[in-house]
DNA sequence: TCGCATGATGCCGATTGGGTATCAATATTA
DNA sequence: TAATATTGATACCCAATCGGCATCATGCGA
């Protein structure tokens, strides 16, 4: 026999009452379910909690001290069970976003901020990842909610638009093209590019390869960095241009010169991402909340 | 269904494992019945504790609130049944022992002393209270031990003799027996006496008394206290004279003398009691160290 | 002495817990 | 592509546990 959770309300009442029949009427049991549940409970610790004549019940010096445990962990025990309705339910526990260095740049932080106002008893967890990693991550349940790059079209996902951007071309401040106003995306295709690492910007690189394709040549990719601040930092030591999007470019380090891209009409599109059949607890909450957000410009 | 300790601990040992046949396995169960009890917990709490898959079990976010709680449970418990059987086999909890002012101006203190020094998580508690109010209170079960004046003869005690002390007759030093090196009981005769309150040291005077019927007389109580410093500071006063035991007189305050009676033979036995059928817990140890020490003088 | 109060025990039926066999769905391998 | 393996869920059945009613044993008070 293990002692349960009843056994040990049992016990409370008794050693609250000190009388068996009145902890009973009080537990809604008969007295001799009581009597007997309490032996076993003695059986099962090898302890004697009560000492009992049919006159009186007292509780024993180890009856004190397991009363003393036994309030601890009802109080604890509901308190936990409590806690896991309202986790359930969104108002607590941890959200786990992923988020690409574009969603951090543009309309994230606002929408975490946003949301953390509006369910102050979430802990956000956000997580950097790559667009292929975080639907990875999606998929072992390691993640809740994702913001990636591009829409998304997988079995068992759904997702959201929450921002969408002109791609840019960056150059340093002493490159020739500092000084026009706009670009034709042809004239990059002399230069030497600066790009991010072959295999996490493999998925940017398949927005961009048609861009340039479109113009007759693929970029020529001289320099590469783990991510778009390594990216700026080469391009303003003059090792090559870039094309990222207008987010990231807005707020640039001196040095840099942003241009557009006058004949390119093509949008990076950030999208939050999430599986349709793990959206419980506070993901519901931010998804929902996404929802009432106006749609994305 | 009230979710039980059981059920707690199949979730653990899922949400460890996150693989239902190796959690069952753990846990020596068959997998079916580890598959149904996590559905009545998740039932129970009306929350869904894991996502499931004929591939993959993962926890939810709701899921890993309630591990953390659970853990904490499970812990709780153990600790908790671990404290109770420790206290009941003595190591450890609450030693509620009552005394007399004789106990403890006597052999007591170093009494404590010795047994806390080998029982160091033990905890005393020790109550005044005189010697009929201690009786009540062992048979009420609300003292472990008692500190007592006199032989104590009654069904379901037991007993041991820890201190013996003489009779003392103590008088203001401005008193003319105070240049006296000892008296007669008789002498005590036509003295007003200082003594306890008639219902609090009825049992005291029901020693006394005797003593002074041998010689001829009662005493002529004309003041009482609360207990033997009230005594002390009247007679220091000069408001009448005062028998006590020696252990009490053994630290006297300025201005009053001590006489041995020097024909009373009776002495005054402090014993230490207890209630056969509650020695148990930390009290069966004290009994225990009672019985090694050598017998009182 | 009798009546009452109180915890323990006997007997029985209902409910719960667990095992084996099997199913449904998916992934892997040949 | 078909066969096989894996994995959680479900069906059926039996054993164990839990709780109720009736009764017993003991002690106290009128």
């Amino acid at each position: 026999m293990r002692s349960d959770l009843r056994h040990i309300r049992y016990f409370v009442a008794t050693a609250e009452e000190l009388h068996f029949r009145r902890a009973a009427e009080r537990l809604g049991i008969a007295q001799p379910a009581l009597s007997r549940a309490i032996q076993a409970l003695e059986a099962d610790l090898d302890v004697a909690l009560f000492v009992r004549t049919n006159r009186s019940v007292q509780i024993t010096t180890a009856g004190r001290v397991f009363l003393d445990g036994a309030r601890e962990i009802i109080a604890l025990t509901d308190r936990t069970m409590e806690e896991a309705r309202t986790a359930h339910d969104g108002r607590m526990g941890e959200l786990r976003i992923g988020y690409t260095d574009f969603a951090i740049a543009g309309a994230l932080p606002n929408l975490l901020k946003g949301f953390q106002e509006r369910h102050a008893r979430v802990t956000l967890k956000p997580q950097h990842g790559v667009t292929l990693t975080q639907i990875k991550r999606l998929e072992e349940g390691q993640l809740d909610l994702g913001f990636v790059t591009g829409p998304i079209t997988r079995d068992g996902f759904d997702q959201r638009v929450v921002q969408s951007e002109a791609f840019r071309c960056v150059v340093a401040d002493s490159h020739p093209f500092a000084r026009r106003d706009g670009l034709q995306i042809a004239e990059l295709a002399k230069e030497d590019f600066v790009h991010g690492s072959s295999t996490d910007w493999q998925h940017f690189y398949d927005y961009l390869l048609p861009i340039c394709r479109r113009a007759g040549f693929a970029p020529r990719i001289r320099q590469e960095a783990f991510n778009t601040a390594g990216i700026l930092g080469l391009v303003s030591c003059g090792m090559g241009v870039t094309v990222l999007t207008e987010r990231v470019c807005s707020a640039l380090a001196p040095g840099l010169v942003t241009l557009p891209l006058l004949d390119v009409d093509e949008r990076l599109v950030t999208s939050a991402v999430w599986r349709v059949d793990h959206l419980i607890g506070p993901a519901r909450h931010f998804v929902d909340y996404l929802q009432d957000l106006p749609p994305a410009r």
